[in-house]
RNA sequence: GCAGGUAACAGAA
């Protein structure tokens, strides 16, 4: 059983749904059951290639079949929601489940949090941030990662600019990601000067920018009709082992 | 028989 979780596991990761679904039949051939990990697999690798409605599917197959989902399968599903821009029956569907006794963890709350930023519900979502602290858990990094990027993305970045202060402050360390989606932000509000600095202290605090970063930088160099500055990163880039893509 | 190992979240063009 395991083996085939971790093989199904493999297709998932290189989108091959059909060579997935193969060896789960294959499987179930063998009379191997599947375990709450092969359904939860499935249904993220259907999510993962827009086929949510084969995650929801199997979803509504398995509960038919008596089978309990558990945290991780409701979700991959209110994520799969999220994805789709179904923020409603994301919502329901989060709510259903804590109706039935399931406690939402960490990333539970991330994907329902970025699923509202990217809808423009920032209120919504800094509610649910706080929702999620007030039952004990902690906002992580994957959490000021989403709300940096959203609320940059409708236009607030001194905002964003605060929610990152608030990370530092509560010694959430910013990783690469963070980095580059706040650099993205002050580049897109056509405030290069501060994302290069934010560029230098990402690297003065040992994060090494990866081609993203340096993408969303070199882009708003270009937009500002800066070249100089944008051709010399292209050279530094290169020249520390980050390959332009 | 028990234990352990497997699945879910964020960034550019």
């Amino acid at each position: 059983k395991f083996t085939f979780n971790t093989v199904i596991l493999s297709f998932t990761k290189t989108k091959s749904m059909a060579e997935a679904q193969k060896c789960f039949q294959e499987m179930t051939e063998l009379k191997i059951k599947p375990d709450v990990v092969t359904y939860g697999t499935l249904i993220n690798g259907f999510c993962n290639v827009g086929a949510v409605s084969n995650a929801i599917a199997m979803f509504e197959k398995i509960i038919k079949g008596g089978f309990t989902p558990n945290i991780h399968t409701y979700t991959s599903m209110v994520n799969a929601l999220c994805k789709m821009r179904r923020l409603d029956d994301a919502k329901k569907l989060f709510h259903d489940m804590v109706s039935k006794g399931y406690v939402p963890n960490s990333v539970t709350y991330n994907v329902l949090i970025d699923g509202y930023c990217k809808h423009g519900h920032i209120d919504d979502a800094l509610k649910l941030k706080k929702l999620m602290a007030a039952k004990g858990l902690k906002p992580n990094v994957f959490t000021y990662c989403t709300l940096i990027d959203g609320i940059c993305k409708v236009g607030m970045v001194s905002q964003a600019y605060e929610i990152f202060e608030e990370m530092i402050a509560n010694e959430c360390h910013p990783n690469i990601v963070t980095y580059s989606s706040l650099i993205n932000g002050l580049c897109k509000a056509g405030k290069v000067d501060e994302a290069a600095k934010i560029f230098e202290e990402m690297i003065k605090q040992g994060q090494a920018p990866d081609v993203f970063t340096y993408s969303c930088l070199i882009d708003g160099y270009c937009k500002e009709g800066m070249l100089e500055k944008a051709q010399s990163l292209l050279k530094e880039m290169s020249s520390k082992g980050c390959i332009p893509n």
